[in-house]
Formats: structure tokens, C-alpha cells, sequence
DNA sequence: AACAGGGCGGCAAGCGGTTGCCAAAAGTTG
DNA sequence: CAACTTTTGGCAACCGCTTGCCGCCCTGTT
């Protein structure tokens, strides 16, 4: 394996060039453009590229040509399941496309996000912004000079791919009213999210609708640690079936309120939202809102790199929407009767 | 804000130098080597660079100064919650160090590790291999040129963070057999996996010592869809204990054991291995031998990044042995009296 | 007053590629 | 066979930044 050359560093270009005997531009164009180049002169430098073992700089590739070859993921936690499957789907789509992913855990900080934005603005030629913190204003404004695709954070100014839970918010509270729920009480997730306010105004619309007495308790942080406070905050309400940010926050008001005793379903019912890992095998498994989320995650790929490919510009598409569907398991039962 | 120069892309050095009336040469060190400029001249590049809103590129700057900061974590399987904390660990301390992190997935494959190594080594300054399924030759080719940190994956050629496991096993043998268990079960992860090759070891040899009458099923692929076949194993051996290579693995079993009307502990005692995400709240709790995973990943990050400081080559740790307790949780308890 | 030395800034040569432009070679056509 | 088109490869100018080297100027020393 001859992995340096005479110099005792990695082989360039150049090297390429000179044991191949053409020019430099003859090898970057056999390498990225091989139909500008006779085959014979092309096979002939693949061989002594593999020989050599050359690997072409990313950074000097990009810093000629402009583009990256990488994109970002921005999420707001690398520790939540939800966004493992965004992280799984994305690379999985990116890596087909020879792109690099780029990873970034904004902490749940909009001040992080664009900052990562503006940072990162030479390093990828692309973001994904996975249910983002920032205004309209901004994600105007960074879309304005970057390709961008939003998911879950519906706006006018990017490219989205959205889960639609309100459709299975509508399910769910179906599958509540029939079980006798009557008095529902939604546990909500941050306040800057989109998604939240989202399946709030759902909620509240539908249960409006169907006359239903509701009630809500939050925002919390979506995580497990959170569930105790949103438990408590809940079972102080009356209501005997909560419709739950999502998951995470869902599987700690479980364990909470087996620690106070009470029953779940027998006397409240959680529907969670999400379907992440651990939502089947919880104590009960949890009834929850599923998402394709893997699945939106490389829409979302493809919807990016289309905007990144210059001959289809402005044809493609501007949002997607993932079904969701309710997928039902033992956290939840008919109404206690009283 | 300006965001743009006159030619209408990023600003560069040279708009800021232009702005600033210095040459390039000295915004440059202004901004990466502050103590080489005079204070007065220095301050007035910042300003003017932060009114243009300038963001050095990385590419660039690592095109000719070599150094690239950013480090590769590679690891077999970004969907498992063991290395989400290993990501989430490395990526703390790489952010603190000013670095950033290029996640890879390898797909439990020895090839595809060996390729990313090889094709991002101009990408990265040096590499953090989790769980590396590599042979001792091709991690002391890579080490020879790079620099690497591996994870519960010792090899004499490269630092390495291991989690120590073995001495949780022998924890969890204690435990057990303070049950009254007496036949215990192995149950094994991937047969390319260094950290099962260990704990199988270590269970033997500490099984043997006590007088235990132990088997082994596997390998079985650590993810929970493989839990049924590595339950309907274990329970074919008659053993009333199963020491399971992973969380994962031990939660999926608990499911079928389940399905079958195989009570847990009450028939059948088990132990994983990780704590990961999840364990605490599948039904019943696991009892697991606890490692922690993220400090593991911040404690790699260290040695790698002293590796790479001049200043202390040679002088730096070889090698970090993470302690590991047993903690108890619901899935173990006395041997079933027969 | 002459000189040594340190602080500070500029010049210019890269780093490893890409790409527009040009010219030589090869192929086409009448 | 001339005139013309197409293919193919080389030249050289970047891309944005770093850094070795040089020289200017300001101080301090003798």
C-alpha cells in the first residue's frame, strides 16, 4: 500500500499527474468529470490513483469549486430518540447521494441555531433544520442565502416536511371520546415549539367540537425527568386521559404515576406522541401518535438536494406532509367510571 | 446586517482586510494568533470583522494550515442508544475544545470502517473509534498515520477508553448467585465484537471459579428484534439467569419471555448490559451492569486531543478504564425453587 | 549619536484542487 | 485533400487562508 508520497505525506493530485504523466486538470477531470476525458487516459489514471491510493481533499475540492458535498442537521438534542431516527434517516439518504451529514446539537437554543447557521454557512452547502427554535424572520433570512429545508417547523419561507399529528391528534381524541373519556387534559412541550402549538390548536379546536372538557398543563421540557411535574400537573386537572407532547415526556408521567399508585389505563389513559424507541416496551406500552419519522428525515434529504441541484430549481417541491396514524397499545383504556 | 461583499458572496479575508486598510496576512493572525499583532490594530480588525459579519472558512484555513479541527467518531450503529451517548459525550467535549464532530456509521462493518478511515483522513485530525470491528494489524496501519482513540476496543497500537465491563460481570455473577441461581446463561453479542469476547471470558473464568454451571447462546445481533430468538435460546439451556451482552439485546428478550408466559424474574432472572436509555422503564426495569457511556466518549476525546497537541506527544494516557457497577432493578430475583 | 533588538505589519508562496480558455490532435465531410 | 468540427489535454488563474521571511520603525543601550 503506497499511501505517501516522496514528500512522506498523502498523495495529491499532483502526484496522480505526474506518475500517470498528464496534467493536473487531466486527473481532476478523469476523477469528477470523466466524460470531458478520453477513456484510455482515464483508465490509466485510475490506476495509478488506486495505486497510490489517492484520496482527493474535500477542503481543497471545496474551496475551488464552492460546494461542500456536506450538509447540516441541526436538532435541538442529539439525546432524543425522536430526532435518532431524523439523524438515521438523513444520513442513510445523504450517504446514497455521496454527501457528508453533518451533525449539530443546538441545545434547544434558537441563539445556537443561528449560530450554527451563520458558521456553518461555507462548511455545508445545505441545512436541515430539525423542529427549529427561530423565528419566521430568521429562517427567512437564512434561507434567503443558503438551501434549507425545514422539518416540523412549518414556514412560508422553507422548504418543510411536516409530520401531521394534528390528523393524529384527531385520532386519538376519537379513540379517547370512544373509550368515554370526556375530561382530557393536553400536557404541553416548549413553548418555542412549532410542533406544540401546533397539536394544541388541534386539540383544543376538535375538542371544542366534540364538546369536550379540556384542560392543559405545561410547557415542559420533553424529557423523561420532566414527566413527574407533568403527571402531577395533570392528575390535578380531574381529566382521566392526557394527549401528551410526545413520547419522552409521556414514558416519565408513567412512571410517575405508577409511583403514586395510580393506574394507567385503569384510572388515566396517555397517549403519547412520536412512536420512539421505547414507547413499545415502556410498563404499559404506550398508546401513541406514530410517525414515519426515519422516513421524513430522508424526504427531507431529498427536497434539500433538489433545491441544491441547479437544473431543476424552483420545480421542486416545497412540503411534504408524513401521515400519521394512532397506533394503540395498553396506556390506554375506557373512562374510569365514577 | 452585511452579509455579503461587493461581489455578493461571504465575506473574506481580504474585504475585512480591505475595510480594516491591513493586508490579509495580518487579519489573519489578528484573528488565530492574537498576541502577533498590536492591540489597537487587532481590536479595529475584530470590529470591522464583526460588522461584516466574517466567518473564517474552515476549508480554507485547513487547506493550509493542515489541521482541520474537526475529529471523526465512527461508530457500528448510530441507532443504538449505547453510542447515542457516546455521541452525545464526544460531542460536548469536541464543541468545548473548539472542535467539531463528523458522525460516521459503520454498519457493523469492518470495510466500511477501514474506508471511512482511509477517505476522510484529510477530513479529520483524528479519529474515535467506538467499538471498533477492525483486526490489531489494520488499527496499527491506521494508527501509524493518524491519530486514533478507540472505545472498548483495546489494542496495544492505539490509546484506548474501555469500559470495564469485566468487573461488572463478576458483580453480576454475585449477585445472581446470592439468588440462589446456579445455571446462568451468556447470552452473546456480535461475534466481531471485542467487548463481547471479554465479557464472555470473564464470565467463564469467573463462573468456573464458582462453581456454576454456565452455557452460551449467540451470537445474536444487539437489537431488540433479536431478542425473541436469543430468548427462546437461552430458555432451551435451562439456566435460570442470563447474563445479556447488551440492553438492547436483554430488552428485546424480555418481550418475548414475556409473550411467552416466561415471568420475569420469577422464572427467569436477567442482566444486561449498558444501562442505556430505555432500561429503566421497560417492564420489569432492567437490572443492568451500568457504564458511564458518556463520559467514556468525553474521556476519548481528551486523550485524542492530547494526542494531537505537540506539546505533550508521548506523555499523554494510553489507555482509561471506565468504572462499572451493577444496578438492580426489577428483572432479577431469586432462583425459581424447583 | 550610532547601533542592536524587539514589535509589528506586509509580501508572496503555497495548501490541493477546479475550471475557463486555448491549442493540438483526431475525426468528418464534400 | 482542404476546411471544418469535435475531442482531448495543458496552462494558469484562482478559491480563502496561513506562514516564513523580510523590513520598517520605535526603543533602549553604550
Amino acid at each position: 500500500m503506497a499511501e505517501t508520497n516522496a514528500r512522506g505525506s498523502a498523495p495529491t493530485i499532483r502526484d496522480v499527474a505526474a506518475l500517470a504523466g498528464v496534467a493536473t486538470s487531466t486527473v481532476s477531470r478523469a476523477l469528477s468529470n470523466p466524460d470531458r476525458v478520453n477513456r484510455a487516459t482515464r483508465e490509466r489514471i485510475e490506476k495509478v490513483a488506486a495505486e497510490l491510493n489517492y484520496v482527493p481533499s474535500s477542503q481543497a475540492r471545496s474551496l475551488s469549486s464552492g460546494r461542500t458535498n456536506a450538509i447540516a442537521l441541526l436538532v435541538p438534542d442529539v439525546t432524543n430518540p425522536f430526532y435518532f431516527d431524523i439523524i438515521r434517516g438523513t444520513q442513510n439518504q445523504l450517504k446514497a447521494a455521496g454527501y457528508t451529514q453533518l451533525l449539530v446539537d443546538t441545545e434547544e437554543s434558537s441563539e445556537m441555531e443561528a449560530d450554527a447557521l451563520q458558521k456553518m454557512q461555507r462548511t455545508a452547502d445545505g441545512f436541515i433544520l430539525a423542529a427549529s427554535r427561530l423565528t419566521d424572520a430568521q429562517i427567512l433570512e437564512a434561507a434567503s442565502s443558503q438551501a434549507i429545508v425545514t422539518i416540523n417547523r412549518s414556514s412560508a419561507n422553507a422548504p418543510t416536511v411536516v409530520i401531521d399529528t394534528p390528523g393524529a391528534v384527531v385520532q386519538a381524541l376519537e379513540h379517547l371520546t370512544s373509550l368515554g373519556h370526556s375530561r382530557i387534559c393536553y400536557v404541553g412541550g416548549p413553548a418555542s415549539s412549532w410542533s406544540n402549538a401546533k397539536r394544541w390548536k388541534t386539540f383544543e379546536d376538535e375538542s371544542r367540537d366534540r364538546g369536550l372538557s379540556t384542560s392543559r398543563v405545561g410547557p415542559f421540557t420533553p424529557k423523561t425527568t420532566s414527566g413527574a411535574a407533568a403527571a402531577d400537573a395533570a392528575v390535578r386537572t380531574g381529566a382521566t386521559a392526557c394527549i401528551v407532547f410526545n413520547d419522552l415526556l409521556a414514558i416519565g408521567m408513567l412512571q410517575r404515576l405508577r409511583e403514586r399508585g395510580i393506574r394507567v389505563p385503569e384510572d388515566m389513559s396517555i397517549v403519547g406522541c412520536d412512536d420512539i424507541f421505547g414507547a413499545d416496551f415502556c410498563n404499559p406500552p404506550l398508546t401513541t401518535m406514530a410517525s414515519p419519522i426515519e422516513q421524513a428525515g430522508r424526504v427531507a434529504v431529498s427536497m434539500l438536494l433538489a433545491q441544491l441541484d441547479p437544473l431543476n430549481s424552483g420545480s421542486s417541491r416545497r412540503l411534504a406532509v408524513m401521515p400519521t396514524h394512532l397506533t394503540v397499545r395498553g396506556s390506554t383504556g375506557p373512562a374510569p367510571s365514577i
